[in-house]
DNA sequence: AGGAAACATGCCTTGACGGGCATATTCCTT
DNA sequence: AAGGAATATGCCCGTCAAGGCATGTTTCCT
């Protein structure tokens, strides 16, 4: 079972991600036909997302409809909060030391 | 050169960005003692998160210091941001259904 | 100058991943 | 029951990444 970093290495999976985000519940054959990839690899895919916990599934039918699962996101947004308030802290530094060399000015 | 995400996706290197967040400017040496990785594979840790941006060397007589680039990590961000909108939507929505279910009460 | 220290890099091997094809599975239709 | 639709999965193959080892390169020390 690999991880959600992983699972977000992948461009496609990324761009499965991005489709449901904009409408989510798809189908396997709508993904497959928006992304233009084989059925094979978009269903090997969802399941990397799915063991990964992005996305559930809903068996209906003979189709299989896919769900964002935000709280797989969880442990992207855990690792990455400590470094964005870094980040941040720096951005700051940054324009503290602009308005200090440029004081009511631009550079 | 691989990008961001791909970047993210090895333990180790999150390891080394986790170490550079709580000190920025670690030399190789520094590194390879607190994560308990050989030199070599620390160094080519170091060379994948360099092209894709996530940290700078600076050049320092026999050692190198690495810094984090904090604008690397802003395509992930941007990536990520409108997901987070999402989910939080998501999370408002079951918030307001608890609030309708189970009206001045937690569950 | 000679040697050690601190990193980087080339080579090799092993293992994992992604793609494609064929096939299995499940369900619906008639 | 039979056939087809919608997905999943097993197998094979090519590619690529990660680890280890040895070696190269640059810089410092004496």
């Amino acid at each position: 079972m690999r991880d959600v970093f992983d699972a977000l290495a992948e461009p496609a999976r990324r761009a499965i991600l991005d489709e449901l985000r904009v409408r989510d519940g798809r189908v396997v054959g709508e993904l497959v036909e928006r992304l233009g990839l084989s059925q094979t690899s978009v269903s090997k895919h969802l399941k990397v997302l799915r063991n990964a916990g992005l996305v559930t599934t809903l068996v209906e039918g003979q189709q299989r409809r896919y769900l964002l699962r935000p709280e797989g996101m969880r442990e992207v947004e855990d690792w990455l909060a400590p470094h964005r308030a870094f980040w941040e802290r720096r951005f700051d530094d940054l324009a503290d030391h602009l308005d200090r060399t440029y004081p009511e000015e631009g550079p």
